[in-house]
DNA sequence: CTGTTAGCGCGTTCAA
DNA sequence: TTGAACGCGCTAACAG
């Protein structure tokens, strides 16, 4: 591997003046720089990115963490999604990634520390979804440039969020408007800022639409498909009734397919389902449920250009912002009463 | 941020001496080793990973780089799996991994090639599925350090594949087993390894069973629910007769699944249907889908093995082998006409 | 416009 | 067992 050192020999020059052709520095003749550009191409030269950080003190790399149980939702395309939207960022920026992904939120919290202080990273990209992770004090505490993706902050923090208590809302004023009566909610785990949002947008528009809330109406499932059929069918044998099911991921609303099989109850006639996420395949399901869409590559593009504006203007400029990434409601038959179009968003 | 010099300074000893304390040398005095891990402690000294990595001229990162277009199957869970397979490994040994989504395999060539070359990785493990790949041969060419992953591959290189012919072999036999007797094939594209793997292992199985392959039986299909779909309907429209369908993808068995609601065909009864993958959600169709499962996560791990040791052990060691991952077949009532068990692997 | 001189923070000889 | 000196490859401040 040819170094700055053999080039600037070849082409008779200082290793920096080199180095100045390299950065596109105006200050060097026309002559010389056409000179050193032959000597690196015959070299075929690259210069070497570790010597560059050092000398710059930065890696312009940034670091993306992940906490993920083997069965759970990384396999959901929200995290595949956002890696393509923070990859196309940080390639035409000139940045690199590079990808974390931890058991256990201790371990994440290890791992995105370790990876800063040893410098292998300018700055993070963080997806924990809990509340109050104290992860992110850790962060603040310590000066780490981040950016939380996929979730709102107490603190003033960088951060891009989908939004989830309108999508909610709006989810559920369809149905209404829909002509279902009694709409029950299904949420996940309620210590994710997610399920807080996505229940207080099912609340507004009950509200909106004069409908009290009443507690029992919303339960609590575990994230697989059977827990949201056992959510319902415990509902039923409480003796509440409904007419339509908000489900707070797709697999409850699934589950509320198969509830509705099971207890013999028409789709969408006598059941309404609107699910969340827009699971692939999920157009293909008998009948094709209603989803919120979540744009994870907008969300993944927001947050590197959110950390990498910060970084390159550390002082000043980006107050902590949320910026906020509408979704869409997919409409198909599953939420259809009316029986109208079939795919609008 | 604290250097090796100032652990040293406050330490009262040379910065080798911390050096060595930092790799665990034993040539030193378990005194000053103590005096020195406490000044460590007490300046939170944490080593600079980038100095680290110029001075051993080695990064301990690997690139993981991937070609995906924004509709394709980068959403589909393999490569989550495989990802959370290789940072598995990577983490236990220290290593680190480096993300790169190309948008073409053009892009890719340049982004692997760059990487390595900059010295921001040891390594690679690429995933290029194409038949005679450029990039393979440019990384041969160049001394990269490599491993294929998901693919075999015509020249002696690291690699780890699922041993696609012997999947499709097994769903052929399941579904000839089962009483079907006219199995068509629905391939992917042609021009990737996988697709003549997976055509491959299903004229074996035909062949295996005395049945002669009809090359009008083995259609191929783009990645979508619909292309699979028409599929059969021009097969069905050209006069070929059939009674099961081994897709060659998820996708394409849901397609088929639709064939056979438009064409009034009871499944499992009239049409028999495997798919590829076992996608999520997948078993919730009507009837459930069989299908054959991909371990991805063991591929992503035995890859950065393959590679690791590779790196570590430079000129001796791993002379160049393709380790096969078995797949597994997963039974659902899709295929089975004679209606026995239900999910058994 | 260009060269010289110092680092960036750590590993690794070579002596002692 | 320890320290001094040098090098990894590049950038940047200071001269000229």
């Amino acid at each position: 591997m040819a170094t700055i050192k053999d080039v600037a020999k070849l082409a008779d020059v200082s290793p920096s003046t080199v180095s100045r052709v390299i950065a596109g520095s105006n200050r060097i003749s026309l002559e010389t720089k056409l000179r050193v550009k032959r000597a690196m191409e015959e070299l075929n030269y690259v210069p070497n990115a570790i010597a560059r950080s050092l000398a710059r003190s930065r890696s312009r790399t940034i670091g993306f963490t992940i906490a993920r149980e083997a069965d759970q939702a990384f396999s959901n395309p929200f995290f595949s999604e956002v890696m393509r939207g923070m990859s196309t960022i940080a390639q035409a920026r000139d940045y690199n990634i590079l990808l974390s992904i931890s058991r256990t939120p201790e371990e994440e919290r290890q791992k995105c520390m370790q990876l800063f202080r040893e410098r292998r990273v300018d700055g993070l990209i963080v997806s924990t979804s809990r509340k109050q992770d104290p992860l992110i004090d850790l962060l603040i505490a310590e000066n780490v440039p981040f950016a939380l993706i996929g979730r709102s902050c107490e603190h003033p923090v960088l951060s891009v969020n989908n939004d989830n208590i309108q999508a909610a809302k709006k989810a559920t004023l369809h149905l209404l408007e829909q002509g279902y009566e009694k709409v029950v909610f299904i949420s996940g785990d309620p210590n994710l800022i997610v399920s807080q949002d996505r229940i207080s947008g099912y609340k507004q528009a009950l509200s909106e639409k004069g409908i009290s809330f009443a507690a029992e109406r919303a339960v609590t499932a575990e994230f697989s498909i059977e827990s949201g059929f056992n959510a319902l069918q415990e509902l039923k044998s409480r003796g509440v009734d409904f007419d339509a099911v908000l489900a707070a991921d797709d697999l409850f609303a699934l589950g509320a397919l198969q509830f509705a099989g099971h207890n013999r109850l028409r789709v969408p006639e006598e059941l309404g389902i609107v699910g969340f996420n827009d699971s692939p395949l999920l157009s293909f399901t008998n009948p094709p449920l209603t989803s919120v869409k979540i744009l994870s590559y907008e969300l993944g593009m927001e947050a590197v250009k959110l950390l990498l504006n910060a970084l390159s203007d550390p002082e000043h400029c980006s107050l902590p912002a949320e910026h906020v990434i509408p979704s869409q409601l997919i409409i198909r038959q599953s939420s259809l009463k009316k029986n109208r179009e079939m795919d609008c968003t």
